[in-house]
DNA sequence: GTCTATACAATGATAGAC
DNA sequence: GTCTATCATTGTATAGAC
């Protein structure tokens, strides 16, 4: 059946979108999907948005907007203010678009589901409690998974240095990450 | 491997499967492109291998197997050494498998060039280096790039921690992991 | 055993009817 | 403005040539 034509569609469409490329990711969610989840055709959710990359962007342009005010403010301060106002900057700036990062990683537990990868989410679990030194509290868990995250995305970056160098650099700095002595 | 070694197809197929996979992501390789570069015919691939899941599955083989040995390694150790090991180990294995580990993230830079994040990525290298106090030390943006890619992971999964904990514990462990004065 | 030829359902996207 | 009809491309599958 031909349903109604309404003008909510719009933010029917976004809210759709929203849930199901977090659920799914980006590339494993179809327009089909989308329209099915609204009640509409693939071709309506076209009319509506210039193509799947349009309703992406129009979902993450918050985030986005976010990101730009805190680059503006980073730009104002000094070298000694800017260290610490980035670090509680970025921090409070993911935690708020939580979904919209997790649309933007949202293909990597996508992956790690295939039967390639049976008993790597449980190896990556063990892991984590190593990380921790098996300890059972959040904050130890939180900067496990600080170091879970961040070490790849440091060692896929070229950042011009040896890797012997970057090696070192590393576990130092991931050491200190998860030290529960720290300052 | 191979017991009829007339042909090297099959490694022209992982080899060119690899870096098409490390370049435009997963998904965003087609059993088309993969063909192209060996020069040979779609279905040509799908004789050597069950399906493009077989191809990234068997790419993967040797880093989930290095991982297995790391698990092993881990859980034979006691709750005060297991931490060092897990750090060390786990930065020697992604360090060592460099281009998989691109490949399982490989989405994500895919999705930043969209038109949608036009000046994200410039935002970014501004970010990174507020990370550091705007240093140029080469320790000290591999630290910023382990807190840039940490950040976030910490943030999606769920670890049963209320908001505000998880912010301040995220905050005080990024904060140590980039200061350069710390052990 | 290795591959070409062909066909298939589902995808993102377009042109044009109403 | 909204949606039907259609298109090229995707991953996958089968048949059969050498």
């Amino acid at each position: 059946m031909s349903r109604s034509a309404r003008s909510g569609t719009r933010e029917e469409i976004l809210d759709a979108a929203s849930w199901l490329f977090a659920a799914t990711g980006f590339k494993g969610t179809s327009l089909q999907d989308i329209a099915g989840a609204v009640g509409c055709s693939k071709a309506a959710l076209l009319y509506h948005f210039d193509g799947k990359d349009a309703i992406l962007a129009e979902l993450l342009a918050p985030a986005v907007e976010a990101f730009e005010t805190l680059d503006a403010r980073l730009a104002a301060l000094g070298d000694e203010a800017v260290r610490r106002a980035a670090v509680e900057g970025f921090v409070d700036l993911v935690m708020r678009f939580r979904r919209e990062v997790t649309v933007l990683y949202g293909d990597l537990p996508d992956l790690l589901q295939r039967p390639a990868f049976a008993g790597v989410q449980e190896m990556t679990d063990r892991l984590l409690a190593a990380l921790t030194g098996r300890s059972a509290e959040p904050a130890a868990r939180a900067a496990a998974l600080l170091v879970l995250g961040g070490v790849p995305v440091a060692c896929m970056e070229p950042c011009g240095i040896g890797d012997d160098e970057l090696r070192s650099a590393l576990v130092r700095s991931a050491a200190r990450a998860l030290d529960p002595t720290g300052a």
